[in-house]
DNA sequence: TCAAAAGTGTTATGAATACACCCATGA
DNA sequence: TCATGGGTGTATTCATAACACTTTTGA
């Protein structure tokens, strides 16, 4: 079956994740540190290659299980972007498909996994300023910023978090399986960087048909008076969306 | 520089491209009917294989250039998705990535082309419930849908069109140099499949500030009372968004 | 003079904002 | 009883929807 032309250029291709949470009062994302060169020592996001006979999709999947051990169930997996700049690793041509994933936060269940440590890091941190990884003269990168162009990756992968709260339910992938509408509002207001009126979004948020599904459950762990419990409803679009100040 | 494991997967890296416009009252797309196996004479979206030292958007360009003969300048592309399951190409792993362009309505420069002939074709006769065009029995595949999972990517990426128009001055990518507002209007009317208000949009289009940029000229081509013209202006966003009626 | 489309004005409706206020709990 | 956050009510502002009406052309 293999009728490809011959002199067409095949390329290594992986799948990197860009996993967020909320965790702290920060946007935090997975970050595991290269064990291996090129950019050994320095922090990257948690990815591989692709296995023969896999499909994208499921090669995240399997990253996402293999290096953080999360269980696909409680976690939001789309697809974000594909990198294929013909320098952008130093082994050879090497597209890689970045995948973007949303998860409450939940201890990062790591060990047990054969990766490199992985941990959550606050985004603020990992894209303040660094140099971009282009470690060629060093032998180890610590401290040189995200390796690649994972700070781009990182980048794009927020932004399109902060675009989907605006018209979808998936703040709630950030919560826990049960959740208080001031838990969702404090992912907003971290995710966007911005304030909310608690009263205005309680409105809002409970009043938008199949966004919220009440569980009957209350709760006192956030203090006060006690909160109605919610699982995210079935709905799939918020509409009218929730704007944010200017985009 | 050829560190890579050995054991690694490489495969055939493809661009394939949603180039749209508007035409005779209709949302259209570009197709070239194939040549070659597989799929030989079934319709296909414009594409080929990325080159050594390409990047994508770099291949993408050159495909619209190749297969379609336009100018990068006066289409707008980006990036769509990446479609990668292991059978999707007979031939072998081949991973495509997918960029949507909007076109205005030029008349396909495509003689000169190398290519099969492009065709505009509306994409509601394009995706008229045809067999997915599997044709492993039969020789030839005229009128058997798109080939591989072009169908399933030609739908993603009118649903990113239409999603853009809410929020983007991307509307304008479909008309020509200098166009009127009922211009436009009819893109978005035709896009969407909604009629819109004329005096409402008129409204929400000239007031939105660096969305338009008035050349000072009109015209009678639409008939009626002469209407202005204007270029597309600097805005990137249109906020707030102009609403489709349901998601 | 008429049809046709551009463009303006006006009112009504609906949603978001801002904020006063009451409620129910733990300490 | 008091601090804390949950939740409701309401006035105001803003944007869109709906539609009457005037303007400017070609036929």
């Amino acid at each position: 079956m293999e009728h490809l032309p011959g002199q067409v250029t095949k390329v290594a291709v992986t799948v990197d994740l860009v996993v967020l949470t909320v965790r702290d009062d920060a946007l935090c994302a997975l970050v595991v540190r290269r064990a291996v060169e090129p950019h050994r020592g320095a922090l990257a996001l948690p990815g591989g290659f692709v296995l023969d006979q896999e499909d994208l999709e499921q090669a995240a999947a399997r990253e996402l299980a293999e290096e953080t051990g999360m269980r696909p169930g409680s976690v939001h997996v789309e697809q974000l972007a594909t990198y294929g700049a013909p320098g952008r690793d130093p082994r050879g041509r090497v597209v890689t498909v970045a995948y973007l994933a949303l998860a409450p936060d939940l201890p990062v269940p790591a060990a047990g996994s054969d990766a490199a440590e992985a941990q959550w890091s606050p985004v603020a941190s990992l894209l303040a300023d660094n140099h971009p990884g282009s470690g060629i003269d060093s032998d180890i990168d610590r401290d040189a910023g995200l390796a690649f162009d994972h700070a781009e990756i990182l980048r794009d992968g927020i932004e399109r978090a902060r675009a989907k709260l605006e018209y979808s339910p998936l703040g709630a992938a950030f919560c826990a399986e049960e959740f208080t509408v001031a838990e969702l509002r404090r992912v907003y207001e971290i995710v966007w960087g911005e304030r909310l009126d608690p009263r205005n979004f309680h409105r809002k948020v409970t009043k938008t048909e199949a966004f919220l599904e009440p569980t009957g459950a209350t709760t006192t762990r956030d203090g006060g008076r006690p909160a109605q419990l919610f699982r995210r409803g079935s709905a799939e679009h918020l509409h009218p969306p929730l704007l944010r100040r200017a985009p």
